[in-house]
DNA sequence: CCGCGCTTGTGAAAACTTTCACGCTTTTCG
DNA sequence: CGAAAAGCGTGAAAGTTTTCACAAGCGCGG
């Protein structure tokens, strides 16, 4: 987007083109347990409801895996992604609120699985603070934020607060050292220039059903 | 392309474009209790990052609501994104999976406001069944998924189950009748024709932010 | 060890999205 | 009142993503 200095070689790979790795990702790891060996694209493009073509693209975009007249080897293809991913070191996350949301986050299976890990959650209540959640992840004070972020290397921060605190929490994590966030509240943060921000808006998804729905009602589809 | 005054294929709105709608119209309704009374594609443009152009193709796809050298009236905007995006009306909302995913859903401000209401939870577990959200949404038996649809006009179903029952819990709400649903669970359902599924993939997220962290370290980026 | 069926990797084409640029309308101000 | 500024709507250009189509590599059966 804005940048545009560096030697275009691997850095142009798209968002769209990353969501889909993880989706293959996440079929490998299915197809490896199931013991599947080998698998072709068109195979996988069956499943997502894909062109084959754009997984071939896809997967080309860091070398060459497959095999001609064979496929691609499942087990590799994984670990390749794993890679590519940048998954195949822990990464430490903190949750920044422990309501509801937090609290489902902290226990959500798949989250302390492949190569993240919940450090902790925290709090401005003070009724909430010194808990647990059902898996066992702490919730720890809101002011502690910053020493949480540096004592434990957290890269990854989560918003799970309400619209109103989201924009402070945000700052306040990137001004402990943190580089990426996944934010789900409902605003557009101001951020920085290094920093990622990801957004979950429910509502978004929500309205895009009932624009589906709208659509089907008046025969337009 | 059958009653509507609009001009315009309407189904050929793009997922990206109904997507911005939403952030629009969530911006549009902040403005208007601001007190603004108009807004220019420009000023949009700056609160997105996006460019004007952008936004006022957005908003033509469904008429003329911009008047030239003044820009766009607040509440008439927002107004019509409400109808575009077809939440002047309201629409129910079943949850199934009444665990911590489940209840922060429930409970989640916005998911109640602005056109959608949950109607119940339903759960498997016997433990579960009779019990509330804190906001009070009642949580029901699985069983009775079928009788609530129907009787509750129920047109989006939300699955905060496992990976497991995920296509169970999908069939079950398009058997009863449901056309849109909105999915937590890390898996690619197989659908019907006539069903709009929408995946939210918490995993995708965080791995898109890994994939981000790993180039910045590696200086790609 | 040769041909045949399968499947990758990839340029080129098609489709789609975003941005530019400019005509035209409305408001403001001298 | 007329000119300048603001700002929408939109066709055309630029850019991006997806799909097509095919040469080339691999593996097996004969």
């Amino acid at each position: 987007m804005s940048k545009s200095a560096a030697p275009e070689t691997r850095e142009s790979i798209s968002e769209n083109t990353t969501g889909r790795l993880s989706v293959y990702l996440r079929c490998l790891t299915y197809l490896e347990q199931a013991g599947e060996q080998t698998i072709s694209s068109q195979e996988l493009a069956d499943r997502f409801h894909l062109n084959s073509a754009q997984i071939r693209k896809d997967l080309a975009c860091f070398g060459e895996f497959g095999t001609r007249g064979v496929g691609y080897n499942v087990s590799r293809l994984k670990e390749q992604l794993v890679h590519t991913l940048g998954i195949d070191r822990k990464r430490n996350v903190l949750i920044v609120g422990a309501g509801n949301l937090g609290m489902a986050l902290a226990d959500y299976q798949g989250f302390n699985h492949s190569g993240f890990e919940i450090v902790a959650l925290v709090d401005r209540d003070p009724d909430k603070v010194g808990r647990a959640s059902r898996s066992g992840i702490p919730v720890l004070a809101y002011d502690r934020l910053e020493t949480i972020v540096r004592e434990n290397a957290v890269e990854i921060g989560v918003i799970a607060v309400n619209a109103e605190g989201a924009q402070d929490v945000h700052d306040a994590l990137v001004g402990a050292g943190v580089n990426a966030v996944l934010n789900f509240a409902p605003v557009q943060l101001k951020t920085h220039e290094r920093v990622k921000v990801r957004t979950v808006d429910l509502r978004i998804n929500l309205e895009s059903l009932s624009f589906f729905l709208k659509n089907v009602e008046d025969g337009t589809f």
